[in-house]
DNA sequence: ATGGCTTTTTATAAAAGA
């Protein structure tokens, strides 16, 4: 089974690029982040007709998560247990936004199922903002639930895919001195981001690829290779054994209409 | 020396991204 995530950001101005990848890629699992849609704007033909069945959560422009698969697409659910909510502006009801989509793919191609979340970590903008420590909150809540998940079913299958907006080791950006008193690289979330290995997870590209998997629109970043790597995939111990190999397509990056995120994917037996 | 982009919105300026 082929599995990828991608930052696709803005599925409706992207859906070429989107199916021509999943077609050129063979993928058969396509975690999507970024969607900037509701589902009654979804794009949801092109997928359709391309083979996949697709699960959408959005709720206005802002976010949005998406799973389209070939191999099945059951259990779906719009947010994890624990997850916060954001409020925007002081005194607004604080809303659980769609960051986070869950799913069990897999079934249709015979092979044990991989209980998958497409995930969109928050920004965090500043270190002294109020979404900073909501970022901190909401990874820290999905460390709960995870333990809780694996304790359940130590055997299972589960994969955390996505956007995490931390960039766990220095060498995960192209100059830390850029980042001084930046989020994402910051201790707390490297602390946050690495509570999920000492749950028990593993992140599988960190060992099998190196390559950056977002570049800024901004300042030529992408044709001075001066990018961050901060999309992940990290599974628990049975999936990791199934990963065969793992990469990203980096040519997703080039030219006219591209996301600032390139895909990453990974093999699974 | 500085900033350079892209997407969204009952749009046409502002927010968000990282």
């Amino acid at each position: 089974m082929r599995l990828a995530t991608w930052n696709v950001n803005s599925v409706r101005t992207r859906v070429d690029r989107v199916t021509t990848f999943l077609e050129r890629e063979d993928v058969d699992v396509l975690a999507m982040q970024e969607t900037k849609c509701r589902p009654d704007q979804f794009p949801y033909a092109p997928f359709e007709a391309a083979g996949y069945q697709v699960a959408v959560h959005g709720l206005n422009q802002w976010n949005g998560v998406a799973i389209a698969s070939r191999v099945g697409l059951d259990d779906v659910r719009t947010h994890f247990p624990g997850q916060p909510a954001w409020a925007s502006q002081e005194g607004e009801e604080p809303v659980v936004e769609a960051r986070a989509l869950g799913a069990s793919v897999g079934a249709v191609a015979g092979t044990e199922p991989v209980r998958l979340w497409s995930l969109y970590v928050p920004n965090g903008r500043e270190l002294t903002h109020p979404h900073y420590t909501y970022k901190l909150d909401w990874m820290r809540a999905l460390t709960r639930d995870v333990t809780g998940w694996l304790s359940e079913d130590p055997g299972q299958s589960l994969a955390l895919v996505g956007d995490w907006n931390v960039a766990p080791l220095d060498e995960d950006v192209w100059d830390m001195a850029v980042f001084e008193g930046a989020t994402h690289v910051s201790e707390p979330e490297r602390a946050a981001f690495r509570a999920l290995a000492e749950a028990g997870m593993v992140e599988a590209t960190r060992e099998r690829v190196t390559n950056y998997t977002y570049w800024d629109y901004q300042r030529l970043r992408f044709p001075r290779n001066e990018g961050m790597r901060i999309d992940f995939v990290y599974g628990s111990p049975a999936f990791e054994a199934r990963v065969r190999s793992a990469a990203i397509d980096r040519d997703e990056r080039k030219g006219k209409g591209a996301s600032d995120h390139v895909p990453v994917i990974v093999e699974v037996a």
